[in-house]
DNA sequence: TATTCTTATGCAATCGTTTGCATTAATATT
DNA sequence: AATATTAATGCAAACGATTGCATAAGAATA
C-alpha cells in the first residue's frame, strides 16, 4: 500500500518517456512543444498515478516558490480576518498559497517571522503590521523581494501599498460630530510609530487648525497600542485632566471599545453624556453596546487589491510603486447623538 | 550592492573549507563533528555574510519542511484567531512555521487547500475544519502524514485530536437553566456532518431523555452552518412551529447571535422572554447585548495542546493516537434569567 | 618504530524538477 | 535525390543543502 511518494521519474516510466517530457507537459507554458498524443497519455497516465509535483524541488529549480508571506498584527482584532481572507482567495484563484503570521504587534517577532519566510523562499510579502521606520521593509527593497503594504504604510517613499483614505475618513467623523453640535472633541489615537496612529491624529489636529471644532492640547492621546485595554487607559488619562469635552474620536474600534470601558467606569454614558466615533467598522461593532458609529474600510477589497498588486510586482517585477487609497465610507450606529443643549 | 543570494558555497569559500562541514556547523545535531575553533569562524562569516539557509534545498534533501499546515473553516468567527495564535506560537517556537487557510466551511476548497499544501511538503497537518466524513483525514492516514483535529473531530477512529468536552458543556447550560426554572427549552443545533454540531445535538438528547428538562421534538432544530444568519433562520423556523420555549441552547456563539436577531425579530426579549447560552465564549461574546452567557473553551490552549501534539507526531511518527479532552467553563453573563413565573 | 584508533574534514551522490542543448526523425525546399 | 528546416524528444547539468563514506593527520598503544 501508501509505497512512498511517486514522483516524475516514476510517471516518465510508467508512459514510457523522459522525465522532461512529463515536467513539459504538465506545464501549461511548455505543453506545447510535446505532440498531443504523448501529451494525453502523459496526462491520463499521471492523473491515474495520483502525481503531484514537488514544489519543493521546483521551487528550487525555478527560484519561485508560489507561496507568499502574510504578517498580520494581531489576528484578534476583527477587522484583519476578512482582509485575510480576500488575500487568500486572490491568491490560490492563482494558484499561490499564503505562509501566514501574526506579529502580535513586535517588530522582533516580525523580524524574525521574516527571516524565518525568506528561509523558505517566499515570492514576495504582504505586510499589514508595517511600522513608520520598519526594518522588514527596507530588507524587502534591499533584497528587491516583492512586498505590498496594505493597511498601514511607512515612511519610506516608493512602496507598493493599498491604504485607507484615513484623512477622508477623519474629516467626516468630525463633520458628523459638529455637525450634531459638538465642538469639544478628545482624540483617543493610536502608536505614533504606526501610519494609522500617526496620520490619523495629523488628519484630527488639521481640522482642529482649520477650526472646524475646539482643540485642546489636553483632549489629545496617544495609545501606545491598538487594544482595548490600551484605549481604556487612554480615555482615562484624558478624563482625569479634562472632563469637559463632549465627543471622543477614537483611532480605531478597539481603541473605542477601551473608551467605552473608561467611560462606564467613570459613571459617564455614552452617547447621552460623551458621544464616540471608532475607525474600521470591523465585525461585530455593530453588535457593541450601543452600536459603534464607525468609518467603514473595505476590509476585503482592501486584501484583494493588495493580493493582486503583489501578484503583478512578481511577475513584471521593478514596476513602478503605486498606491491605492480606498475611500471609507460613514456608518452611523447609536454611540453618537446630538449635544445636549 | 543586493549581489544575489549568497549561498552555503559563498560562506565555505569564504572560510576556506567544504560546504559539508558549513552544513555541519549551521546544524545544532552535527556541530560537535567540528573543531571549535573551526565552528565559530565559521559561525561568524556564515553571520557577517548573512548568510540564511535555503530551507527549499534543505527539505528536499531531508524531507522536512518544518511547515506545517494549517487549515480553519471560517477566520472570520473569532473562536478561531486565538487557537491559531497558539499554534503559531508554539510552532514557531520549534522552528515551525504554519501554512495556514480559509477553507470557508467548503470540503472542496478543503481539499483543495490540502493538495496545495501537501505539494509543499509539509511535515504535518492542524485541521479545525474535519467533517464527520473527511477525506482530508483519510487521505492523512493513507499516506502517514501526521495529523491533529483541533476543537472538531471525525467519525475516523485513532486519529489525534484536541477537543473541547462538548457532553460536559451541553450538561452544564442545561443545568445552569433548570437551575434558574426553565423546563421548556430549545435547541439551535450546527450541521449534522461536524461533531460540535452532531455531539452538542446528542448530549442536548441525551440530557432530555435522562429527565432534566422537558424534550420536545419541534423545539429542536439543526442549522446548516455555524454563523449568524443560519442561527436567524433557524431560529425563525422554530419560533414559527411552537412558541412555548423559555430557554434556547445554541450549539454555538454566532448562532446564540442569530437567534438574538430573529428573537428580536418577533419582538421577543432576551433575557425577559427567552434566555439563550451560546458555546465558545468567543471573544466579543461578552459585548453582545445582551453579554452572554455561555460556555468558554480554552482556545489559546486548544491551539498550544494540538501544536505540541503534532510536533511529537512529527518526531516520532507513528505514536498511538491520543484525544485530548479540554473541560468547558459556564460563563454567566445577562442573556439568561430566572423563569418568570 | 610500527600499528591502531580517534578526530576532523573533504568527497560525491542524492533529493525532484526544470531547461538549454543535442539528437533524431519527419517534412519541406531546391 | 540531396539538403535545409522543423518538430518532438532525450540528455545532462543545474538549483542548494545534507550525509554516508573515505581520507588525512595526529594521538595513543604495543
Amino acid at each position: 500500500m501508501a509505497k512512498t511518494k511517486i514522483n516524475i521519474k516514476d510517471v516518465a516510466a510508467a508512459a514510457n518517456v523522459h522525465p522532461s517530457t512529463v515536467s513539459r507537459v504538465l506545464n501549461p507554458a511548455t505543453r506545447s512543444m510535446v505532440s498531443a498524443e504523448v501529451a494525453t497519455r502523459v496526462q491520463e497516465i499521471a492523473a491515474e498515478m495520483g502525481y503531484a509535483r514537488s514544489s519543493l524541488a521546483s521551487g528550487l529549480r525555478t527560484g519561485k516558490s508560489y507561496t507568499v508571506g502574510v504578517i498580520i498584527p494581531d489576528l484578534c482584532n476583527p477587522v484583519f480576518p476578512p482582509v485575510v481572507r480576500g488575500i487568500e482567495r486572490t491568491l490560490s484563484a492563482e494558484g499561490y498559497i499564503a505562509l501566514l503570521a501574526d506579529s502580535d504587534n513586535n517588530p522582533k517577532s516580525e523580524q524574525a517571522i521574516f527571516d524565518s519566510m525568506k528561509a523558505r523562499h517566499i515570492d514576495g510579502l504582504i505586510l499589514a503590521t508595517a511600522h513608520t521606520e520598519d526594518t522588514v521593509v527596507l530588507d524587502c527593497i534591499g533584497e528587491r523581494l516583492p512586498l505590498v503594504l496594505v493597511n498601514r504604510t511607512t515612511d519610506e517613499q516608493d512602496v507598493n501599498e493599498v491604504i485607507n483614505n484615513d484623512e477622508l475618513g477623519i474629516q467626516l467623523a468630525i463633520s458628523h460630530l459638529t455637525d450634531l453640535g459638538h465642538q469639544r472633541i478628545a482624540f483617543l489615537g493610536g502608536p505614533g510609530n504606526t501610519s494609522t496612529g500617526k496620520g490619523r491624529l495629523q488628519a484630527f489636529e488639521q481640522q482642529g487648525k482649520l477650526g472646524k471644532f475646539e482643540l485642546r492640547p489636553e483632549l489629545v492621546y496617544s495609545c501606545n497600542s491598538f487594544t482595548e485595554e490600551a484605549g481604556r487607559v487612554g480615555m482615562n488619562r484624558i478624563l482625569a485632566a479634562n472632563k469637559s469635552f463632549t465627543a471622543v474620536v477614537a483611532a480605531n474600534d478597539m481603541l473605542a471599545m477601551g473608551c467605552y470601558d473608561a467611560l462606564a467606569e467613570q459613571g459617564l454614558s455614552c452617547p447621552q453624556d460623551v458621544s464616540v466615533t471608532g475607525f474600521n467598522d470591523m465585525p461585530f461593532s455593530d453588535r457593541l453596546s450601543p452600536p459603534l458609529t464607525t468609518l467603514h474600510i473595505q476590509h476585503d477589497e482592501l486584501g484583494v487589491q493588495a493580493a493582486s498588486m503583489l501578484l503583478q510586482e512578481i511577475r513584471s517585477p521593478g514596476m513602478v510603486p503605486r498606491t491605492v487609497t480606498l475611500d471609507p465610507q460613514m456608518v452611523i450606529r447609536e454611540s453618537t447623538a446630538a449635544l445636549r443643549t
